[in-house]
DNA sequence: GCAAAAGTGTTGGGAGTACACCCATGA
DNA sequence: TCATGGGTGTACTCCCAACACTTTTGC
């Protein structure tokens, strides 16, 4: 990995920043902050930190999350997202950012313990209509992000990540408009969630809270991979 | 991206790391280095190496890749794998690899300007089935790597990114089969690659040198995902 | 002619879409 | 009773796996 005849390295800083979504109003939303300080001082931005001299990647990224959010036991996901290293994305000098994807359920109490300057949720459509909007190279990563959870959605049991701890067909089926920002047959969709093995359980308890018939509740199954696949309407489809 | 009462962030050392792979002998290979110092001296590893003060992510990697090779001209893929940090994986500091992902055509002249140990092309099977063979986290490095390029292969064209310029449809089908390591049916895949449109071009040529009645020769076609996909047998399948 | 590889036709099944239709609740 | 969402049935289509069969070369 390293050449004998290597220079010494130089020095960069890294830092963990983080695309977290979920889905709140029926929209795709992600959590920003905005800048306190110089360089790109009240702009929006995503949260994120450096990494502690002796941890993980990961863990970096799960204490990010814990400051900016205040999750405590709540189920999530995170994944590493791609890490950004244009020797020009922090006028300051040389940062790495290894960007983490995090994927949560509508929090009734949002962003608790958020530590930094206020950070609140936003529609994701706005910010990526504007590239202008977020700083540094953030736009790129929340667009990155979106494009990821887009395509785990396809073929993995993703979804449930957006969803509380039981949830209706219903529910999951507007999950999946909001991020792919679609419409699906809700006919079609309840035979083809609960026909692919290992996506959710059965609990054997039932929901009256969107009305009409009540609905069945399920929790998340054990595959991390779907098959058949979700596929996505349209998109480059002849 | 950066509190206000963030502490000094710890300096890292930043390297890239390559798998590079091709498909030798209908095997899927992997180019690795013998390495020449301590820690892990003697042992295989990937190739790689620090990260310049004003050099891209990307522009290193080509960089390493043009080292190791000599590739000079050859069209190839190259994108980022993903970045390993955990602060144990060198035993001589922290050093943040960015893993990046390579795919070439096999090279008559196979590893030319090396300027590292000897570097050699090496079955990825043998590689993988040995966790120890590999320094650092590169057996954790090159399995992400290959199942990347596996996932790859399903919906996007990449898989011409191992042929020559011009190729015939068997010598794709041989691409797949060294990658996935199954066999696939001949007269179904030739249908599914010509009737997928935007996978490959017709050249108008054609060739004797696999025997047998003559074939046309294809060059990669304009699309960067296949509709539909090549799905690979098997794995997980009901 | 024979072996070998290229390429086409055909058929049955699995999965997707569209949509008609019935079910169970609250108001 | 009606509105609303839950859920099933069905017909049509498309794609895929399997495999029979024809074509064009080298030896």
């Amino acid at each position: 990995m390293i050449e004998q005849v290597d220079p010494d390295p130089f020095p960069f800083a890294v830092a963990v920043d983080l695309v977290v979504l979920t889905v709140r109003d029926g929209q795709l939303q992600v959590l920003v902050i905005e800048r306190g300080t110089e360089p790109f001082k009240g702009r929006l931005a995503l949260p994120g930190g450096f990494v502690l001299e002796d941890e993980d990647l990961l863990d970096a990224a799960e204490r990010e999350l814990a400051e900016e959010t205040g999750v405590l036991g709540v189920r999530f996901h995170l994944e590493q997202l791609g890490t950004y290293g244009s020797p020009t994305r922090d006028p300051r000098g040389r940062v790495l950012a290894v960007a983490h994807l995090a994927l949560l359920p509508d929090l009734t109490t949002p962003v608790a313990g958020s530590d930094a300057a206020a950070a609140r949720w936003m529609p994701t459509a706005a910010l990526l209509a504007s590239p202008r909007k977020l700083a540094f190279d953030h736009h790129q990563i929340l667009s990155d992000g979106v494009e990821r959870a887009r395509a785990k959605l396809e073929y993995s049991p993703l979804a449930t990540a957006f969803c509380p701890e039981m949830f209706t067909i219903n529910e999951l089926r507007q999950v999946y408009e909001a991020v792919w920002g679609t419409e699906l047959d809700p006919r079609n969709f309840h035979r083809k969630v609960t026909g692919t093995e290992g996506f959710v359980e059965s609990t054997g308890k039932t929901t009256t809270r969107q009305g009409g018939r009540p609905a069945q509740l399920y929790r998340p199954g054990t595959a991390d991979l779907l098959h058949p696949a979700m596929l996505r309407p349209s998109p480059a489809r002849s």
